[in-house]
DNA sequence: ACTATATCTTGACATCGTCAACATCATGTG
DNA sequence: CACATGATGTTGACGATGTCAAGATATAGT
């Protein structure tokens, strides 16, 4: 590996590929995704892939657990650059759709269980740490009294549900169906009306 | 076609081979359905589909379409056996989510653009027929005074979000990672909360 | 220097979607 | 009734894919 292009050994095929992956969803779609092509992009035979993925799910876990560490950043960022619980509620929301809706390639593949390994460790905990980053939120506007007497965990999943709605719905274009509205000014209309569930008071009876 | 089953002529293929999709995706999953399948479970030649659908998202875009079709008429049931446009509203929620989880055969298709042929006219429309059911259980809690200043095509949106959001979580088990909680109870607990959005106020001043 | 191991290639196989050519049935027209 | 036409289904082939086994090559540790 001095640094020949055409050395027998690739240097990080690995991160190739779950590039590749991603290359090939922008350019064609999920459905275009193949192990060969994956390889064919990184230059390298059929079957490489193989060794360090398993299969063509073991690529694809890969590649969505990848994509949950990357939603996580964006989330964490919104979280901590936000003034007020509030606010942070709303950033991550916003943040959570950004995110779908500009980085679908992840997203894509991040909420397919059909192409992950049942059950794999490092996807399970790099899901379970985005969404603790949501969990987070929830608990700071329901510490600061914004949640009424709602169950904190009912207003995460109501919240969570929403943006995901959202997420899903946009990608597929189905909203553009039924309004002419522009769909960034749709979405910020949906944000304001699913934010209802947040109490209006400040010095909030916890 | 006297009756034999042996004829050469299926009868009615087209229904058989919609209704072998939803086996082979109850019995294996949507990554399983393929043409020859389909065929070999209606007991026909491996290319026979391809004469009723052209090719396999025909077949899958026929499939969707199908599912939209069931889709409204639990949404329709809903919304007439309600009492008022509150429950109704609430009812359609849970039609929704019901749908969703009990015949995600077909929900699990219908949402998926890339397996279907692109602005196929009887899918668009069979999906629009579903949705105006939701609109218009919208436009009657409007009309009744339940959603204060909002705009009735963003409670729309947000209330669709909501329920698309918790049909797709729920199905890929995700909620369960999060909470104890039994997921009827969880699915209850977020239609309260989400139905936040609705004013409390009966005479409301629209 | 030597060996064990990780990494990658080659070749093969069954399955899949699709196509072209052909076979069989149904229907209606003279 | 004869028969032509179109709809329906079959057969065989092709390239692409996921997967596996066997082999080749580079790296690392001793």
């Amino acid at each position: 590996m001095t640094k020949g292009k055409q050395a027998y050994h690739h240097g990080d095929l690995r991160t190739a590929l779950l590039d590749a992956v991603g290359e090939i969803i922008r350019d064609s779609g999920v459905g275009a995704v193949s192990l060969r092509e994956a390889a064919r992009r990184a230059g390298v035979s059929h079957s490489a892939p193989a060794h360090h993925f398993g299969d063509k799910n073991g690529l694809l876990t890969a590649y969505a657990t990848r994509g949950f560490e990357i939603f996580r950043e964006q989330m964490q960022t919104a979280l901590d650059s936000a003034p007020d619980p509030r606010a942070a509620f709303q950033a991550i929301g916003r943040a959570y759709v950004s995110f779908a809706l500009e980085r679908n390639e992840y997203f894509e593949i991040m909420f397919r269980e059909e192409l992950h390994h049942s059950e794999d460790p490092e996807l399970d905990d790099a899901g379970r740490r985005a969404f603790a980053v949501l969990l987070e939120a929830v608990r700071q506007v329901a510490e600061a009294g914004l949640v009424g007497d709602k169950n904190p965990m009912h207003v995460a999943m109501s919240a969570w549900a929403t943006v995901h709605g959202m997420a899903t719905l946009w990608l597929t274009g189905a909203p553009s169906k039924f309004t002419d509205e522009d769909l960034g000014t749709l979405l910020e209309g949906v944000f304001e009306v699913s934010q209802t569930e947040l109490v209006e008071a400040e010095g909030g009876a916890a």
